[in-house]
DNA sequence: ACAAAGTACTTTGCGGTACAAAGTTAATAA
DNA sequence: TTATTAACTTTGTACCGCAAAGTACTTTGT
């Protein structure tokens, strides 16, 4: 009966992580400067959460200039999604299993 | 825009204390043990995410003898049902966002 | 030419968290 | 009396989250 937390993903259970999944799922792509005030957080803080989802392959980046200035755009993978739609149904069902 | 971390609650995001909350919001009550083999946890872990959900007075504790056995039982406050149901709520919320 | 500011990090350091394993307490059973 | 069970508590280790400071590169302002 340990089931409840199968499907439950380590690299989603932090808030962070979750919400920035969540930006890329609605949005093809976000950048970093975007992205870090949506969610109010330090640059560090931010760099450090997408390297983890980049080292599990969940996000992937883009570097390029926009006009003159550099900007990176980040973009959830399709192994990201798939990984990110299975841990909501399994929080799905564990909200389905209580209402 | 941070709105999307509003309400999902940093004692939840412990899959561990996930799982604890979503039994005792389906069953009344559990036991230490019943508890124990459902999650698979050492009784130090138990013990320690329990005393965390305690400290938060989202789960009571009755001690009891059953028979001549010692017997432990856990039940959600009021409190950390109201908590736990924002909590799914918000996540609810991102679950609906995106499909 | 030089300084200041912006972008996107990386590094540092600290405090907190998760966990297994071992130790503890108190009761019951053999 | 020794062992067992229940429910913890303590210990130790490894990892995590975060702010702040530092870095490298480029652009903008004077």
């Amino acid at each position: 009966m340990k089931s409840i937390l199968e499907n439950i993903n380590k690299i989603f259970e932090n808030r962070v992580r979750l919400a920035l999944m969540s930006i890329l799922m609605v949005n093809d792509e976000a950048e970093f400067n975007a992205l870090k005030q949506m969610l109010d957080l330090t640059d560090g803080n931010l760099a450090a959460h997408i390297a983890t989802l980049e080292r599990n392959h969940y996000v992937s980046v883009r570097k390029e200039y926009k006009g003159r200035k550099p900007s990176t755009t980040y973009s959830a993978t399709p192994e990201g999604k798939r990984a990110f739609t299975e841990h909501l149904n399994a929080l799905e069902k564990i909200i389905n299993n209580i209402h």
